[in-house]
DNA sequence: GAGCACCTTCTTGTACACAAGTTTGAGTGC
DNA sequence: GCACTCAAACTTGTGTACAAGAAGGTGCTC
């Protein structure tokens, strides 16, 4: 079995307690934010959501000052709350970040004398027939950011890797862009695929540059579509609040 | 004038506003883990440290909430608070990934075409006679921490530093460590030394490596002299409480 | 004396009331 | 019509009361 969710354990399903109000609201809200719910520049007061939760304001300010701490959204003194609006640099820099940090990953894994256990669930995802492949866009996309995850997971620094996942998590609003495009997709694969390969080889530096540069045309592809994408699905949200 | 304190704001001085209770508690708090008035494995309620502070237990769940998220301590389910304990791999780790941000930092300011302006800095404090150095080991150590943060902010981009800041902070309690015998602090002006000529020479692999050395050494001193200083801690702090 | 059930006490989680301060807009003077 | 004043309506910041649940001691049973 294929972990997906990441190792960030929702609702202490391991101590079979139930999540607190103030998790729970902290996901959704995340997850409106994710989806265009609440976009970029959307200003909204704790009472809102508050209301719209049906809780007190307790574990919404709860929710909130860790989003904050999160820079997903922003407190004006007295005067409600935001929604971060988009900053291009703020994601040009969690992409520098991200590469950084995955390409010493790499370069570990192939100094390491005996290969990781990740790599191997890596090799029986992305290591398969063309005709084996998925095609679903939205699976597809968080198995990208999973992929991307376990490389550093592999590692086994535990710090480096929650790190990773919080910009894993950061730009996962713009990165799933680069999946609307089924060419992206093949190419994607085969991308994946030569950066393991050269792993199993410790071919240190050709899986650094293989890396590098899978991520840098990702980048280059969001780059040309996220403002397009942006605007239309405010548009979208726009229309729907009418 | 040459900026020691970082750039994180402690009281909204930008907007001339007071800062928030919750705010100040959290700083305090902090302050009260790195000084070892708590130390790792204590535990407390909220009240208690209401109590202590004198404000109601609503601001400072608000510390506590950000405290924990940044793992210095943890909640027990309707079981008060705890410092969390002490954990030499999390150490170690975070020792790693600053390593990591550290040397990508200089590798890209042996690239820049033209130096940044916070490499100035450093020079006129580190590259001085040796008659010129500081000899006061708190002012050095904070001197210490500012030039390894100055080195990845003169990089250029805020993510990455912040993200670094952040490690630097939660290392600070064993680094300082580094600071308590004399020749450590000689060999920290002549390695900062050699790192900043390698970096204005743009000699990146040798800046890289001077600073991996440098890093390394540091580590070394800190790992043989952390429990012993952790336990005399300890000790002190129990003969004050009787 | 040992083990177990129960109950008190204490802890965090949540709701709610009030305080401090900002914004907005109606109303007034000119 | 325009600028200014001022107050009402909101918003976040903080304090407080209560709810849910865990821990530990106490007394009872055997």
């Amino acid at each position: 079995m294929i972990e997906l969710s990441g190792n960030q354990q929702h609702g202490n399903r391991a101590t079979g307690r139930a999540e607190n109000l103030a998790e729970g609201i902290y996901h959704k809200l995340k997850q409106d934010i994710f989806d265009f719910r609440l976009l970029p520049g959307d200003r909204f007061t704790e009472s809102d959501v508050a209301g719209r939760m049906g809780v007190s304001r307790t574990p919404v300010r709860e929710a909130l000052f860790r989003l904050q701490r999160e820079s997903y959204v922003e407190v004006l003194y007295r005067n409600g709350w935001r929604v971060r609006p988009f900053n291009f640099e703020y994601f040009e820099n969690l992409y520098d970040v991200r590469t950084i940090l995955e390409t010493a990953a790499v370069k570990r894994l192939c100094e390491q004398e005996q290969g990781a256990a990740q790599l191997e669930d890596l090799k029986r995802i992305w290591l398969v027939p063309a005709s084996e492949r998925l095609t679903d866009m939205s699976s597809l996309s968080a198995l990208d950011e999973r992929f991307h995850e376990m490389l550093v997971e592999a590692a086994g620094n535990d710090e480096m890797a929650r790190i990773h996942r919080e910009i894993s998590e950061k730009i996962r609003i713009i990165r799933r862009l680069d999946f609307t495009k089924p060419p992206r997709v093949e190419a994607t694969y085969l991308e994946h695929g030569k950066v393991l390969k050269a792993i199993m080889q410790r071919r240190a530096d050709e899986a650094q540059m293989m890396l590098r540069a899978h991520i840098e045309e990702s980048r280059r592809e969001v780059r040309k579509i996220t403002l397009h994408m942006l605007y239309s699905a405010r548009a979208d949200a726009d229309r729907d609040a009418m």
